[in-house]
DNA sequence: AATTGCCATTGGTCGGGCCATCTGATAATC
DNA sequence: GATTATCAGATGGCCCGACCAATGGCAATT
């Protein structure tokens, strides 16, 4: 009897445009939430499909997403077999943080301590090589955040936008990529609707960028960097609700290792 | 007549186990290889299926890859249409750099820029919550790595694995899923032949994987970190046949957005 | 006890078909 | 002539049924 805890969970019809995209995230939850563990097999295509209410195919092509993200290895003759969750994509960051609504802080913080370090070298990076056309166009999503007739949640998106123009100002591919797939983290549902549940104001961010534009007028680079990091960080912080880059808390040290 | 480039482009015949895997990293590398731009669409499903010689089925799988990896959308009765790169997964970064047998350069020394931070920290990170049992599983594989019985490459795998020990013993998943990824990359095998043809060897990590652990068991965490520090740069170094961390070339100020 | 060969299971591929949606051109209207 | 409504083709999404190919376990054999 492989898995027999799987047995039980139920799988409900897709109801998006797309089957296989609603199968697999349906498939993705089920392993993020540890009712398929690393070495277990997931039910056999066929079975999927009955149980999904949809055609082989569409599980399928919903297998090959789960695949495309390292959850899973599917070898012929044998079966779909779960792999361990940190040897998964990095994309799969955000859904383990925000699954069913909910928010895993911890994990969330254990993310905090890697971007917030990322991020502080970004800024220096991009202070070093910043230039007359970067500040005009900082300056327009400048005043698009601290447009006070603007809803919450397009203000937040200007603040993702700089972000975004740090990471590209420091010409650096592999900071911009990353600088985007932290601004689609921070525009998730889950996300969103903290924010509008505490209330959250990215207004702060506006007098840090001003002073981060005038030390950059004023021809001091330090300084600059300074109030930049500190934008980032508050960026962070009134993104989340929470603290960002905070000090280590007991249970990190917890040792976390694959099975 | 769109995207007149891509109607020369002859693919093969898929050789792989999988078909729709090649298919899938055939149609990745022509994106790489900017045939096709963003805004751009691939040929209708219908067509590749007949330009590679298989079913349109292993078409449909492969592209259900390339839109995960965010490479590309498909929007029924339009068409598959390519995303910019630097919108796409991180995952791709490895493919990005090492493409058709030859090495990005450039592309690699911004890799570096952003890993060497990230390795900076998670250094410091793990001598802070390092425990008795790490340091043993530290010295098994400081022995594997340095045995000259072993093949090259196994060395370097050993090598890979005190990266990947290193970021478990800080507990943070991130990192872990983040150094699990790098190792993934440095083992690709573009990279082993550049080992091979350069003659790179790991050994010089011995000397500072040994002082690491002699300061940690002197009580000296500074030192010890210091010394991890070196260490993970010089695995950089030696995997790739490069510095690793170096000064910012002048060719990284031009600027590179996303068209 | 070890080896060999067989077979059910399971993923991989195929061919064909129909539906849903979008785009662009055409026709109708003002 | 400009605008709007309509429609047909193109294209992705999904389904069905079938067969192939690899795997792993079981049974027969040695």
């Amino acid at each position: 009897m492989m898995a027999p805890i799987v047995g039980v969970r139920v799988f409900r019809p897709p109801q998006r445009r797309r089957l296989h995209e609603d199968v697999a995230e349906q498939l993705r939850d089920a392993i993020l939430e540890n009712h398929y563990r690393a070495g277990d097999k997931l039910p056999p295509e066929r079975e999927l499909a009955e149980r999904f209410g949809v055609n082989r195919t569409s599980i399928r092509e919903a297998i090959k997403t789960l695949e495309s993200w390292g959850l899973v290895v599917a070898r012929q003759g044998d079966g779909i077999i779960v792999q361990p969750l940190v040897e998964a994509s990095l994309d799969l960051i955000g859904p383990m943080i925000f699954r069913q609504g909910r928010i895993d802080t911890a994990l969330l913080r254990e993310m905090q301590e890697v971007v917030s370090v990322v991020l502080y070298e970004m800024a220096r990076a991009a202070v070093e090589r910043l230039k007359q056309e970067h500040l005009r166009e900082l300056k327009e999503w400048r005043n698009r955040l601290a447009d006070p007739s603007l809803p919450r949640e397009e203000r937040f998106a200007a603040a993702r936008a700089i972000m975004v123009l740090v990471a590209d100002i420091t010409g650096n591919r592999v900071w911009q990529m990353v600088a985007r797939r932290l601004r689609n983290m921070l525009a998730s549902a889950p996300l969103q609707k903290t924010r509008e549940r505490l209330q959250l104001d990215p207004s702060p961010l506006v007098g840090l960028i001003d002073s981060c534009v005038d030390a950059v007028e004023a021809g001091k680079p330090k300084e600059a960097v300074a109030r930049l990091r500190e934008a980032l960080r508050v960026l962070g912080e009134s993104s989340v609700g929470m603290p960002f880059g905070t000090a280590i808390t007991p249970s990190l040290l917890r040792r976390r290792r694959s099975t």
